[in-house]
DNA sequence: TGTACATCAGTGAACGCGCGTTCACTGATGTAC
DNA sequence: TGTACATCAGTGAACGCGCGTTCACTGATGTAC
C-alpha cells in the first residue's frame, strides 16, 4: 500500500483544481476581475493554500494560455497530417476543429477573451502565441499558394484564417452557432470564400476596382 | 452674465468626464475589473458624486457601447454614400475607416475588448449591436453580390468583413500595425481576398476541393 | 516490521486596505416677485 | 435691481465587507536505520 508519490499526486490534483476553477469562472468574468479568494473557493481550498501552487492569479492565467493554445495547435497539427493533398488537409483540420470545439470550447473562449482584456502580462502571452500560430500556419499555406505571392500576403491570409476560427468557436460559445459541427461548416465556408479568392489573386494591386 | 443653463452644462461636462475616464481606464483593464472609486478618481470627482450621473459602472459601459458603435456605424454610412458604384463605395468606406482608426481607436478597442469579456449585460449589448451592424452591411452587400447567393452566405460575408475591420483596428492598438493608413491597407487587402473570392463563388457546394 | 525524524500541502487567524453604497450636508445656480 | 426661497450637483463621513498576503501551525506522507 505504501505508494511513494501520493503526496506529489495530490499536489498535482489540487493544482489542476485551481486551473479548472479559474477556467470555469473566467467563462463569465475576465480573469483580471476574479479574486484569488473566489478561485480558491471554487477549487475547494483555503486562500492561503493557493500560494503553494501559484504566485498570483496572473501565473494561473499564463498556465491557462499555455494549455489553451495546445488545443488550437492541435488543429494545425491535424492540418499537416493531410500530407500535401489540399482536400485531405482541409478535411483533417476541420475534423480536429469540430472535436476541439466540442471538447475544449473553454480553451478557445479563454483565448478569445483574454486576448484583448486580460491583465497586461496575460494579454501579451496570448498575442505572442497567436502570432506564432499565424506564422506556423503561413508556412503550411505557402505550399498551397501560387509562387508569386508575397510572403506578407500569405501571412495575412493566415491571420484571416486564425481569426475566422477563433470567431466561429466564439459564435458557438455565444449561442450564435448551435453545434460543433456548425462551427466546422462555417469555418469551411469562410475558408472557401477566402481560398477561391486566392486563386484569382493578383498580388501587385491592379484588381478590377 | 446670468446664463440660464450653466448648471445643466456643468452636469453634462461631469458626465462626459466619467465616460472619458472609464474609456481611458478600460484600455488597460476590462471595465468589469475597474472600481467605481477608480473611475471617479480619474474623472476628478468624489465617489459619492458618481451616483448623480450613473447607477453603476455597468450603466457607464452601456453608454460607452452606444457611442462606440456610432464610430463603427460611421463607416457603414460612408459606404452607402458611394451610391451603388462598387469602387466608390469601397473608397469612401476606407477613408472613413482610416479617419475613425485615427480619431476613435478607443471606441474600436472598447468594442473588441468588451465583446467577450465585459460584464454579462455589456457583453450582450455589444453582441446585439454587432449583429445589427452585420445585418445592415449584409443588406448593402446584397446589391453587390450575384443573385444566386443564399442570404445566409451574404450574412457570412458581412460577418467576415466586420471581423476583419475590428481585428485590424485591434492590430493598430496592439502595435501590430503602425498607422491608421495601414489599417485601411490591411482591410482593403482582406476585402479584396474575400471579394475576389465571391466572384467565383459557387453557392451550392461542389467547389474544386 | 517498527521507530524516530524530516518534509511539506494545506490551515486558521490576523493585518491593513480599498471597495460600493447611504445619507445628511453645502453652497452655487436658478426662479418668483 | 434686490430679496427671499427652491433646486440640485457635488461633498464628507461613515458602514460593513471581501480583498491579497503573512505566518506560525498541523498532521499526513515519506525516509533512514
Amino acid at each position: 500500500m505504501s505508494e511513494p508519490r501520493r503526496r506529489a499526486e495530490q499536489k498535482e490534483r489540487t493544482r489542476r483544481a485551481i486551473l479548472d476553477a479559474a477556467l470555469r469562472l473566467s467563462a463569465d468574468t475576465p480573469l483580471a476581475a476574479i479574486s484569488l479568494r473566489t478561485i480558491a473557493g471554487e477549487a475547494g481550498i483555503k486562500p492561503s493554500s493557493f500560494y503553494v501552487h501559484f504566485d498570483s492569479t496572473d501565473a494561473v492565467g499564463l498556465a491557462l494560455v499555455e494549455e489553451s493554445f495546445e488545443s488550437l495547435r492541435a488543429v494545425l497539427i491535424a492540418l499537416r497530417q493531410g500530407a500535401g493533398d489540399e482536400g485531405e488537409m482541409l478535411r483533417a483540420a476541420m475534423d480536429e476543429l469540430v472535436a476541439q470545439a466540442r471538447d475544449r470550447q473553454d480553451h478557445f473562449g479563454f483565448i478569445a477573451r483574454e486576448r484583448f482584456s486580460g491583465s497586461a502580462v496575460v494579454r501579451e502571452a496570448v498575442r505572442t502565441q497567436l502570432v506564432r500560430v499565424e506564422t506556423d500556419l503561413a508556412i503550411d499555406l505557402a505550399r498551397l499558394t501560387p509562387l508569386n505571392w508575397a510572403s506578407e500576403d500569405v501571412q495575412l491570409m493566415a491571420k484571416m484564417i486564425v481569426v475566422s476560427v477563433v470567431q466561429s468557436v466564439g459564435d458557438l460559445i455565444t449561442g450564435q452557432l448551435d453545434s460543433p459541427e456548425d462551427v466546422g461548416a462555417q469555418v469551411t465556408k469562410m475558408l472557401r470564400m477566402q481560398r477561391v479568392g486566392t486563386l484569382n489573386w493578383r498580388p501587385y494591386g491592379s484588381a478590377t476596382d
